[in-house]
DNA sequence: TTGAAAGCGCTAACAT
DNA sequence: ATGTTAGCGCTTTCAA
């Protein structure tokens, strides 16, 4: 029961293993008999191809490498990983790699010995890279491997890498111009924490560029900050977002994960939501469903990145953005 | 340079293949001067032996199933993963299974039937079962297989599959006690979501009867119920707790998840914590460090519970419970 | 201390 | 429509 080879399946249904095998692989016209007794025998026999066996022979193993550095950006620890919102991503790769009949691994890490030993040995037939930052040594290295990969999340360099991503810039530039459309003329963007500056992190560059920039051209001034998921990080942000400017009406902020934290403090100062200050947010999940009144928000389409990243190693094909678009709920009030 | 066989090495090295293997395996003395010469081409070469072929040669594959239903028992849905804390057992295993030099295929779904293939296609050396529940196909796959494996979780009934655990009965032990030992008289269990009382998880489980076991020993009434992971099971918990006991002086609530929701649900209705109410909570991590106060909390060792997992998987041995410890912080007050 | 050679289970080219 | 066979890259007897 455990085991049991082609040559089993092959005597016992009477046929050649060869004919197992097209049986299996549909490579070759087979009689409906000649089928149905293999079937019969696989089933039967409860036969697995050996994955070994067959990577060996076929070259290919149906398995790809999903590199994620589990790294908590925020704290500079590796072996604490509570970034809110991240699941999707695992979740979604190894759901979309199962609908092409690929099994994945998971290669944590910030390096990339890890993954050049799987790469090296053959052991799968592409990478999925998540959490792409500036200067990846794993961009360089599926390069110099020239293994099938895609990256999830646009890298800040050009690279050969195709990549998949939701397109961060129009998050932040639909923001603004949310914000600035219903009269807002002061408005603050709590970016993610610094190490995520301090990496590169893809989305974090596309944010910040944009809400500037946008605001530039709108002739506003941009008042942005880095803020470090916590209490206290909340805290010096509203300090230094108002210091700068007074008037600030509207914050736009980057990640689910601050949203409580914000709203808690601005609670405890007295500051209601949007009377007294307007907020979007770029991220939704189940964690903030919850919140009175609705987030005004931009979502992140993690499963659906992860279904193109998928499909983009499966197909190959140019890099994808994922467009945005703003949901108004009842965190922004305009403002005359 | 992508790929190089032993055989180039050995030649580049002046040796057999199966001098390189030797050398690689250590299975056999080898001159300082031959394992040199063979090191240096391996390194030249950028060898990596081909991981399909060692498998099938060697019965073995250096790979783990991680088996994660990656399920939200809270919402019903299987596509929305946002069960908190998970992470942490994730990344424990694949990084606790790197220290074994085993890779982690993370394989996901409810069922067995994906798992059945990974397995039954020796893709991998052993499994390990997260979020274990009652009926669990997997713990009957992984029997019925003879596939080594470990499970994460106590099983509500008793398997022959192995495993490891924290202790979650101690942990509703230690609460109770504390609180009684302050003299609280009217103790309420926020449980965890129905969903998981359904599919008999297990820690939902053993606290609910260690919570109840202990009250009912010490001579106190049980309240116990199993809360939804949103605002509105915040809102029904505390209403029907309230309603079934006015004078509930404490809680224990079961999961991090559920503390941001509870607390700011007793704020809208005016309760302090600890003045008004008490909380100790089963379960601690980043996103409940910043509260204020400091939660009086049991914590749950996930990465320890991954390491303990693959060492009884490495190394074989009896089911292992980590023990649970309390912290006292700022959210119980005394009640003479 | 090292080499030669068989064979793990499968697929696909070459038969018929 | 089906069978025969070579060989993928490695480990490990068996031999020297």
């Amino acid at each position: 029961m455990p085991s049991s080879k082609i040559s089993e399946v092959a005597r016992r249904a009477g046929v050649s293993p060869s004919t197992v095998s097209y049986v299996l692989s549909g490579n070759r016209s087979i009689s409906e008999a000649t089928r149905a007794r293999v079937e019969q025998a696989i089933r039967e026999l409860n036969y697995a191809p050996h994955a070994g066996a067959r990577s060996l022979r076929a070259g290919k193993t149906d398995v790809i490498a999903l590199a994620d550095p589990l790294y908590d950006w925020s704290s500079g620890a590796v072996d604490k990983p509570h970034i809110l919102g991240h699941m999707p991503y695992v979740y979604g790769v190894v759901d979309a790699a199962r609908r092409h009949g690929w099994n994945v691994v998971l290669v944590t890490g910030l390096g990339s010995a890890a993954l050049e030993k799987v790469v090296g040995s053959k052991m799968v037939d592409g990478v999925v890279l998540l959490e792409v930052r500036a200067n990846d040594e794993r961009l360089k290295l599926v390069e110099r491997l020239a293994t099938p990969a895609v990256a999830m999340g646009m890298p800040l360099e050009p690279t050969a890498v195709p990549f998949v991503d939701f397109d961060f810039e129009g998050a932040g530039r639909l923001c603004v111009e949310h914000l600035v459309g219903l009269g807002h003329r002061h408005i603050g963007l709590l970016a993610s924490p610094p190490g995520t500056f301090e990496q590169g992190l893809a989305y974090t560059h596309w944010i910040w560029h944009s809400v500037q920039s946008t605001l530039n051209k709108a002739g506003l001034p941009f008042h942005g900050l880095p803020v470090e998921t916590s209490r206290k990080g909340a805290q010096v942000a509203l300090d230094t977002l108002f210091e700068e400017e007074p008037a600030m009406s509207a914050v736009i902020v980057n990640g689910e994960g601050m949203i409580d934290l914000l709203m808690q403090e601005l609670q405890q100062r007295g500051k209601e939501v949007p009377t007294d200050l307007s907020v979007v947010v770029i991220g939704w999940s189940e964690l903030t469903k919850h919140i009175v009144p609705p987030l005004t928000h931009v979502n992140v389409p993690a499963l659906e990145m992860a279904s193109a990243a998928i499909e983009l190693l499966a197909r190959g094909g140019p890099a994808k953005l994922l467009p945005a678009s703003l949901v108004a709920g009842g965190t922004v009030k305009p403002n005359w």
